[in-house]
RNA sequence: GCUGAAGUGGUGGAAUUGGUAGACACGUUGGACUUAAAAUCCAAUGGAUAGUAAUAUCCGUGCGGGUUCAAGUCCCGCCUUCAGUACCA
């Protein structure tokens, strides 16, 4: 009998299904444990073997919980809202839900090759109306909440406290102005490539996250979330999180938390200007302050000769894109008002600038600008000759750290720390500033012009906006007949004016033709993974119970800021409303690294038809160009046969090279425009799913990004070989009812040990190494004991699945292995042979027994008497006496 | 610039957190079995020096210092790589 993996993981992976194995249960007397993995969005290409890194370190966790006895929640879903089917349907007019669908059932088709244990009966799909129904009742609450700073809690809109005697139209704009979900005109991301508006976030260094086009500001009517009400909140719980650091940190500087001081600095005539301040210390070293172009006080005070020019900057610092103004930089550009205020604290004239180095949506938009200890100031002052005076005492001319107060006249000799709360103190006595906490982090913008998404659930009228009826939802995304924005800039779904317009007990309106950004669905999908097929409540209050929160959740780090800081906003919210029950949505997170692909390249002569091999490349002039790695082996020579007969533009080409033709190699990420992709169905079906698992985890570990590398694959395939013939010899069962010895015990024992401990760290690496040890191990001892390799297969189970099924059925099991138990190792066979080491207790040498059996003391004294290192480093004084402490340790004197 | 992670054989990577550095695997070399190949099994494999040999000695975890009986691990100062972020006052 050989191990004939492909027919052994049909089997098996059909057995599963049919019999609803993993099939989670939301009612048990068990201990529940979540594990989620973050649903992907179903792109056309497919999966390559770098996305089931992550599913199968979370399928091996939840298999092996639960074999410690867990009801295990494991479900899958598809984020199947999202532009790359909107620009197919673009392109070819296929409607975007045709995309989709295909490519979920590819999805599914691989993921289920891969033997994971998904629970499929709660499978969601954020495209599904049955599932954003509840996406847009969500958004409902949203808008009909408003957030209480007193309670420093989300509460509906019912509650509000509204001023008496407005008009119906002042009192809708009253509510309006509060809502969580509210309209506002704001400068948006706005990237002309994709037609859309982006959130802060999906902007990165000027350029669309998605495609990596161009943005530039405008100001548009949006829908905006008010995540900014949170930013303590969520600032204060990640403390409560156990989260990689980087991805704290990361949300930490995105939510940009900062202390410091507005103050009012006062001009000629009556108004006022506020600057926030983070070193009011400084204070009397302001000499100047700078306004950003777009504050709204700049008319009001420019003087008259100085009106053309600052219009003139104004028109071009607008209309600068952010790419722009990030490389403008270390070349700062500003323009005087003509305009001067007054420094609180010194009574100084100082003069009022513009300049774009002043950003409008933070702090206030203004700054006083204290050029010896800013970095930015100093730039700027050195510019354009400004005053530049030190109030810290150092001997740098420009210096930003803390220290002795100068210059500053009665305060002179302070200590800046200090000095930071007396000026705070003084101006808010004075009533010219107060202490206050700045944040980084902006409101998200929430409105995406674009036709794949939720359509957002408002109708608007001249009397303000109206939510559709709660009985309403779902509102379906509408047919229209085209993909692209109308002529007049509206979202695709103002082409259907059918829909676009409705009338209620007589009443006019026009429906909200924006949709939701793709973050909406995943937002809350862990949720909806509860209760799945609930048709009354997004999911029944005891399902929540039972399995909130997430224990845990595993994904990649680009999620960092985006997807994880959106998803703990919305369930705070759902949190205050009083439709959860806890803070936090994901208690553990585990970020999987990327797995990259060795892309290879060919060198083309400049200018000819000509390619070289990779050591014949410094010869000529080249460039290099991408071949599909499919042409290439593992000793990186390329098959050039083949790549002429598939690929009709290297036809011509004339090939030099020496012996073979060697491709140059690169580490890159996988994706298809690199022809580096691997198919995890190739793989499996020449080595085994099996061998796919074991190989991705025993790569390295799990959280590190590593190339993508066949060449070691065989060792795992040989593992699970040499497992196979443990238990068959050829055609036979090699298992019998004999007493295991106490080497092979102690060979299970430790290897028990080793595993769970490895799983419970994530340190699935090391684990697959004890297993491969442990197989060798009694493959020498010869054992074929059954009551060490039935444990064994168990141990080996949340690895390599199939195998483990197919032997454990062998062996005369007749329920499958899943409802096995994990064995726990025993401690009394687990016994090694002593060891001495010297240790260092106190600073003072003593030696270490490790795994000590019963020595006598003499045998303990003779040991170290003979170890020659020991003798050496006493200069070879013998030790007089050996004194054994109870325990591990043994003392000596000399 | 700032933040975070990392740097160990030819390669991927171990090292119970201060205690035999290089587990396990790939690769390479040699051997067994074969007419042969594949498959499988066995052995060797960080470097240097000495020895016929068993073996012995020295050097070795990016670089330079330090603490310690003992440092890949701790401290100080650098270098390099990757990732994130960027005029946030």
């Amino acid at each position: 009998m050989e191990y004939n993996f492909i027919s052994i993981e049909e089997k098996w992976q059909k057995y599963w299904h049919e019999k609803k194995i993993y099939k989670a249960n939301n009612k048990s007397d068990l201990p529940k444990y979540y594990v989620l993995d973050m649903f992907p969005y179903p792109s056309g290409s497919g999966l390559h073997v770098g996305h089931p890194l992550g599913y199968i370190a979370s399928d091996i966790i939840s298999r092996y919980k639960r074999l410690k006895g867990f009801n295990v929640l494991h479900p899958m879903g598809f984020d199947s809202f999202g532009l790359p089917a909107e620009q197919y349907a673009i392109k070819t007019g296929q409607h975007p839900k045709i995309t989709t669908e295909n490519n979920i059932l590819r999805f599914k088709e691989q993921l289920n090759r891969l033997g994971l244990s998904y629970d499929w009966s709660r499978e969601i799909k954020t495209s599904d109306s049955r599932y954003y129904k509840w996406t847009q009742w969500i958004f409902l609450k949203l808008y009909n909440s408003y957030f209480d700073k007193e309670k420093n809690k989300a509460v509906k809109i019912s509650e509000l406290n509204i001023p008496e005697g407005l008009t119906e139209l002042e009192k809708n704009k009253f509510i309006d102005d509060r809502r969580l979900a509210y309209i506002d005109t704001i400068d948006v991301n706005w990237c002309e490539e994709l037609g859309t508006v982006l959130a802060n976030e999906e902007v990165i260094g000027g350029l669309s996250e998605r495609g990596g086009f161009p943005v530039v500001r405008k100001p548009m009517k949006q829908w905006v979330m008010r995540i900014t009400d949170y930013a303590d909140r969520l600032l204060t719980d990640l403390d409560t999180l156990d989260w990689p650091e980087s991805i704290k940190t990361s949300q930490r500087n995105w939510i940009g938390r900062s202390e410091g001081c507005e103050v009012s600095f006062q001009l000629e005539n009556d108004k006022k200007i506020e600057v926030f301040t983070t070193r009011p210390d400084t204070i009397f070293g302001a000499t100047y302050l700078v306004l950003a172009p777009e504050h709204p006080i700049l008319n009001s005070i420019v003087t008259e000769d100085q009106k053309k020019e600052i219009n003139e900057y104004k028109e071009t610092a607008l209309s600068k894109s952010d790419l722009e103004r990030q490389e403008n930089q270390k070349n700062k550009t500003g323009v005087f008002t003509g305009a001067y205020a007054i420094n609180p604290m010194s009574k100084n004239k100082i003069p009022i600038w513009v300049s774009d180095y002043v950003l409008y949506g933070y702090g206030t938009g203004a700054i006083m600008a204290v050029p010896a200890h800013d970095e930015r100031d100093f730039e700027f002052a050195n510019k354009f000759n400004l005053k530049i005076l030190k109030v810290i005492k150092s001997d740098e001319e420009f210096y930003s750290g803390s220290g002795q107060i100068i210059n500053s006249g009665e305060f002179n000799g302070i200590d800046s720390l200090k000095f930071k709360d007396i000026v705070t103190e003084i101006l808010e006595k004075n009533g010219e500033g107060k202490k206050t906490i700045n944040y980084k982090l902006r409101d998200w913008i929430f409105t995406r012009q674009r036709y794949w998404g939720e359509p957002i659930p408002i109708l608007h009228s001249k009397a303000g906006t109206k939510a559709v009826d709660e009985k309403d939802l779902p509102l379906e995304l509408p047919e229209v007949d085209s993909y692209l924005p109308t002529d007049d800039g509206m979202s695709p779904l103002a082409r259907n004016h059918e829909w676009k317009t409705i009338s209620i007990e007589g009443k006019e309106y026009l429906r909200e033709t924006n949709t939701m950004p793709q973050w909406a669905g995943s937002c809350w999908y862990y949720l909806r993974f509860l209760d799945p097929n609930n048709h009354v409540e997004f999911a029944s209050e005891d399902s929540i119970k039972y399995w909130m929160p997430v224990d845990l959740y595993i994904g990649g780090a680009e999620h960092a800021v985006l997807h994880l800081l959106y998803s703990r906003f919305w369930h705070k919210v759902l949190y205050d409303l009083g439709y959860v029950n806890t803070k936090e949505p994901f208690k553990k997170l585990v970020n999987q690294g990327m797995i990259l692909g060795n892309s290879a390249y060919i060198f083309r002569k400049t200018n000819q038809t000509g390619y070289v091999s990779s050591e014949l490349e410094n010869k000529y002039s080249t460039q290099k160009i991408l071949v599909d790695i499919k042409y290439v082996n593992e000793k990186n020579e390329l098959d050039i046969d083949l790549l002429k007969k598939e690929n009709p533009k290297f036809k011509e080409g004339f090939f030099e090279f020496d012996k073979v033709f060697k491709v140059h190699r690169e580490v890159e990420k996988m994706s298809k425009s690199k022809y580096n992709v691997v198919n995890p169905d190739e793989v499996c079906e020449k080595f085994g799913t099996d061998t796919l698992r074991m190989y991705e985890m025993f790569l390295g570990p799990l959280e590190q990004s590593k190339p993508w590398n066949t060449a070691g694959i065989s060792g795992v395939h040989n593992f699970l070989k040499k497992f196979w013939k443990l238990y068959f010899n050829s055609d036979e069962l090699r298992i019998d009812n004999s007493k295991p010895t106490d080497g092979s015990l102690k060979t299970l024992h430790k290897c028990i040990k080793k595993v769970s401990s490895d799983i419970e760290t994530f340190s699935f690496n090391t684990a697959v190494s004890s297993l491969m040890i442990t197989v060798n191990e009694l493959t020498s001892q010869n054992c074929k004991s059954k009551d060490i390799l039935e444990p064994l297969l168990i141990v080996l189970s949340p690895f390599a699945p199939h195998i483990c099924e197919e032997i454990w059925e062998k062996i005369g099991n007749t329920e499958s292995i899943v409802f096995s138990t994990f064995p726990d190792y025993i401690e009394s066979h687990l016994e090694e042979n002593t060891k001495i080491y010297p240790v260092s207790i106190n600073g003072k040498l003593r030696y270490k027994i490790e795994l000590s059996t019963a020595l006598s003391k003499q045998d303990i004294e003779k040991a170290i008497l003979s170890d020659k290192n020991f003798l050496k480093k006493l200069d070879g004084k013998q030790p007089k006496r050996v004194i054994v402490i109870p325990g591990k340790i043994i003392n000596f004197v000399i």
